[in-house]
DNA sequence: AGTGTGACTTGGG
DNA sequence: ACCCAAGCCACAC
Protein backbone atom coordinates (compact mmCIF):
# COMPACT_ATOMS: atom_id res chain seq x y z
CA UNK A 1 0.00 0.00 0.00
CA UNK A 2 1.17 3.02 -0.85
CA UNK A 3 0.42 5.62 1.75
CA UNK A 4 -1.07 8.93 1.17
CA UNK A 5 -3.82 7.63 -1.24
CA UNK A 6 -7.35 6.48 -0.79
CA UNK A 7 -8.10 6.35 3.27
CA UNK A 8 -4.51 6.71 4.11
CA UNK A 9 -5.59 10.48 5.53
CA UNK A 10 -4.17 12.52 8.56
CA UNK A 11 -5.53 12.25 11.74
CA UNK A 12 -6.88 16.08 11.07
CA UNK A 13 -8.82 15.19 7.82
CA UNK A 14 -10.53 12.30 9.50
CA UNK A 15 -11.60 14.85 12.59
CA UNK A 16 -13.09 16.72 9.82
CA UNK A 17 -14.98 15.05 7.66
CA UNK A 18 -16.33 13.26 11.13
CA UNK A 19 -17.59 16.79 12.25
CA UNK A 20 -18.77 17.85 9.37
CA UNK A 21 -21.48 14.76 9.21
CA UNK A 22 -22.19 15.62 13.00
CA UNK A 23 -23.78 18.74 11.78
CA UNK A 24 -27.50 18.45 12.16
CA UNK A 25 -29.98 19.21 10.22
CA UNK A 26 -30.82 22.94 10.04
CA UNK A 27 -27.43 23.76 11.26
CA UNK A 28 -24.44 25.25 9.83
CA UNK A 29 -20.85 25.31 10.79
CA UNK A 30 -18.16 28.04 9.47
CA UNK A 31 -15.09 26.76 8.51
CA UNK A 32 -12.83 28.17 11.27
CA UNK A 33 -15.20 26.30 13.61
CA UNK A 34 -14.83 22.67 12.24
CA UNK A 35 -10.81 23.88 11.62
CA UNK A 36 -10.69 24.39 15.20
CA UNK A 37 -12.40 21.62 16.49
CA UNK A 38 -10.21 19.30 14.71
CA UNK A 39 -7.17 20.69 16.16
CA UNK A 40 -6.36 23.14 13.71
CA UNK A 41 -6.99 27.08 14.61
CA UNK A 42 -5.88 28.65 11.36
CA UNK A 43 -6.84 25.22 9.18
CA UNK A 44 -10.18 26.49 7.46
CA UNK A 45 -8.65 26.77 4.46
CA UNK A 46 -7.26 22.78 4.83
CA UNK A 47 -11.55 22.28 5.35
CA UNK A 48 -12.32 23.79 2.51
CA UNK A 49 -9.54 22.05 0.72
CA UNK A 50 -10.94 18.50 2.29
CA UNK A 51 -14.90 19.56 1.30
CA UNK A 52 -13.61 19.98 -2.47
CA UNK A 53 -11.63 16.60 -2.60
CA UNK A 54 -13.75 14.63 -0.10
CA UNK A 55 -17.31 15.73 -0.21
CA UNK A 56 -18.51 13.47 -2.75
CA UNK A 57 -16.32 10.53 -2.11
CA UNK A 58 -17.89 11.05 1.41
CA UNK A 59 -21.67 12.19 1.25
CA UNK A 60 -20.57 15.31 3.49
CA UNK A 61 -23.39 17.57 4.00
CA UNK A 62 -21.21 20.62 2.26
CA UNK A 63 -24.30 22.45 2.08
CA UNK A 64 -24.10 23.08 6.33
CA UNK A 65 -20.79 24.55 5.80
CA UNK A 66 -20.43 28.46 5.52
CA UNK A 67 -17.72 31.16 6.28
CA UNK A 68 -17.51 33.32 8.98
CA UNK A 69 -19.85 36.17 7.80
CA UNK A 70 -22.50 33.37 7.69
CA UNK A 71 -22.59 33.21 4.14
CA UNK A 72 -22.30 30.97 1.32
CA UNK A 73 -18.54 31.34 0.52
CA UNK A 74 -18.73 29.69 -2.89
CA UNK A 75 -17.89 31.15 -5.84
CA UNK A 76 -19.97 29.57 -8.52
CA UNK A 77 -23.42 30.91 -8.95
CA UNK A 78 -24.72 27.49 -9.75
CA UNK A 79 -23.75 25.90 -6.45
CA UNK A 80 -24.53 28.36 -4.26
CA UNK A 81 -27.72 28.39 -5.53
CA UNK A 82 -27.83 24.67 -4.80
CA UNK A 83 -26.39 24.63 -1.73
CA UNK A 84 -28.92 28.08 -0.69
CA UNK A 85 -31.47 25.48 -1.99
CA UNK A 86 -30.49 22.21 0.50
CA UNK A 87 -30.56 24.70 3.18
CA UNK A 88 -34.10 26.15 2.99
CA UNK A 89 -35.15 22.65 2.73
CA UNK A 90 -33.61 22.24 6.02
CA UNK A 91 -35.13 24.75 7.63
CA UNK A 92 -32.31 27.38 7.23
CA UNK A 93 -33.40 30.76 6.47
CA UNK A 94 -31.32 33.06 4.01
CA UNK A 95 -31.60 36.23 2.37
CA UNK A 96 -31.38 37.20 -1.25
CA UNK A 97 -27.42 37.63 -0.83
CA UNK A 98 -27.00 33.91 0.52
CA UNK A 99 -26.61 35.46 4.42
CA UNK A 100 -27.34 33.29 7.17
CA UNK A 101 -28.00 34.43 10.64
CA UNK A 102 -25.42 32.92 12.73
CA UNK A 103 -26.73 33.56 15.91
CA UNK A 104 -29.63 31.57 15.23
CA UNK A 105 -28.48 28.50 13.25
CA UNK A 106 -24.98 28.12 13.98
CA UNK A 107 -23.78 24.21 15.38
CA UNK A 108 -22.23 24.51 18.45
CA UNK A 109 -21.10 20.94 19.68
CA UNK A 110 -21.67 20.75 23.83
CA UNK A 111 -18.18 20.65 24.95
CA UNK A 112 -18.64 20.38 28.79
CA UNK A 113 -15.92 18.54 30.51
C1' DA B 1 12.16 24.88 -5.89
C1' DG B 2 9.39 29.05 -6.52
C1' DT B 3 4.95 31.22 -7.50
C1' DG B 4 0.07 31.42 -7.49
C1' DT B 5 -4.35 30.30 -5.77
C1' DG B 6 -8.54 29.54 -2.89
C1' DA B 7 -15.93 27.16 -0.83
C1' DC B 8 -11.07 31.27 4.93
C1' DT B 9 -10.31 34.58 9.20
C1' DT B 10 -9.36 38.55 11.72
C1' DG B 11 -8.44 43.30 12.41
C1' DG B 12 -8.47 48.17 11.15
C1' DG B 13 -10.33 52.29 8.77
C1' DA C 1 -22.29 47.63 7.95
C1' DC C 2 -18.74 47.61 4.12
C1' DC C 3 -14.09 47.40 1.98
C1' DC C 4 -9.15 46.40 2.23
C1' DA C 5 -4.72 44.24 3.78
C1' DA C 6 -2.21 40.73 5.92
C1' DG C 7 -1.87 36.09 7.78
C1' DC C 8 -2.31 31.00 6.95
C1' DC C 9 -1.78 26.42 4.94
C1' DA C 10 -1.89 22.72 1.55
C1' DC C 11 -1.82 21.85 -3.19
C1' DA C 12 -1.35 22.70 -8.48
C1' DC C 13 1.66 24.29 -12.21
Amino acid sequence: MKKGSGQSMQPFTRKVISIIKSIPEGSVMTYGQIAEQAGSARGARQVVRILHAMSEAHGLPWHRVVNAKGEIAIRDDESRFRQLLFLSGEGVEADDEGRIDLDRFRYRPDNRD
